[in-house]
RNA sequence: GGCCAGGUAGCUCAGUUGGUAGAGCAGGUGACUGAAAAUCACCGUGUCGGCGGUUCGAUUCCGUCCCUGGCCA
């Protein structure tokens, strides 16, 4: 049964397939395309860097020969990627897919993705590096607290929504301020609009959570075996690469770079990257409960991408000819 | 077998001049507007190893037993 009514006259479609690490969303997309007219768009916020392939869990170049992801290997990890830029990209992505004829698909597990998306962002101006550091200066003089009352003073309702504790949300709601002249929260009353499309949103959660634990586990250990310390040897060795990159900071490759400089020893760094990897779990889960309207799959089911394929034809089928 | 040091939250430990205890980590819940696999917020009852004794009151003092290290035989 699909999740939701659409409104009528129907729109074109867009599916989104939503989970946490280590659900099972990238075998039930690659076989929903197999069998229907769709066409992958990750929503993947570690995925888009090139050279970061075993650690991501990122599909295997021939299963992406038979089943193309866009979004995916789009930066060098040295680069940063954003909500803002996703959003763009994907609407184009979504477009061009939409003009061939397909439905889109989109697939991934960063919440934020999903919904500058679909609800879209209000005009802000990206991050400039330059704004950063002189922030980044001024607070390693003058703390964070101190930067965190000139927020307050400056934007009230930001100082109130903001944590004195949270560097990175005064860090950037600050260099709106700098880079504009007006507050964030001004900004934020110019709300970006809604998706154009008739969204159906899948969940694929395994319904124990224990189950989910015990993947993400065994996920690490055969990254292991796969070689994923000698990935991130081959990434430390670059000089233009450190610890303090977004790309560097994703889950897993943080503790193995620490490992490698020596700081913990293997098991030490097993435990943290699994542990961390259930917390990042943890939090996919916040986003996707708060997630309005989404039929949630069973991931622990046998059966769960035939059911995703049964829901996904009816969708079809409402919204194109097949 | 003797001596010493320990046994307190799932883990590592702090503490209580005697009035039944709290940090970090783990875990749970939540927030999330261009770093988001990021960055944060909130949540702490546990026979204080067992059994006796002293005491109005013992996790704390005393005795004894058990367990774990280390040293000596």
């Amino acid at each position: 049964m699909p999740p939701q009514t659409p409104t009528s006259p129907p729109r074109p479609a867009v599916i989104f397939l939503m989970g946490p690490t280590c659900s099972g969303k990238t075998a039930a997309a690659i076989e929903l395309v197999r069998r229907l007219p769709l066409e992958i768009v990750s929503v993947d916020s570690a995925m888009v860097y090139r050279g970061m392939d075993i650690g991501t869990a990122k599909p295997t170049p021939e299963v992406l020969r038979r089943a193309p992801h866009r979004l995916i290997d789009i930066r060098d990890p040295s680069e940063s990627y954003s909500a803002g830029e996703f959003r763009r990209d994907a609407l184009a992505a979504i477009e061009a897919i939409h003009g061939a004829g397909r439905v889109p698909l989109l697939v991934g597990g960063t919440g934020l993705y999903f919904r500058a998306l679909e609800r879209g962002l209000a005009p802000l101006p990206p991050a400039n590096a330059a704004t950063r550091a002189a922030l980044q200066a001024q607070a390693d003089r003058l703390g964070w607290a101190a930067l965190h009352a000139r927020l307050a003073a400056i934007d009230p309702q930001a100082g109130a929504r903001i944590h004195p504790n949270d560097p990175q949300r005064i860090q950037r709601a600050l260099e709106v301020h700098v880079l504009t002249g007006r507050s964030m929260t001004e900004w934020w009353a110019a709300h970006g609009g809604e998706l154009p499309y008739g969204v159906w949103k899948f969940v694929l959660c395994p319904a124990d959570r224990e189950e989910l634990r015990r993947r993400v586990e065994a996920r690490f250990h055969q990254m292991l075996s796969e070689g994923f310390l000698e990935e991130v040897r081959g990434l430390r060795d670059r000089s233009d690469l450190h610890p303090g990159l977004p790309a560097m900071r994703v889950v897993g490759y943080r503790q193995a770079w620490a490992y490698l400089d020596g700081r913990c020893d293997r098991s030490g760094m097993t435990r943290a990257a699994v542990t961390a990897t259930r917390q990042l779990a943890k939090r996919q889960l916040t986003w996707l409960r708060a997630e309005p309207a989404a039929l949630w799959l069973d991931a622990g089911r046998a059966d769960h991408a035939d059911e995703l394929v049964r829901n996904v034809e009816h969708i079809l089928h409402r919204h194109v000819k097949i």
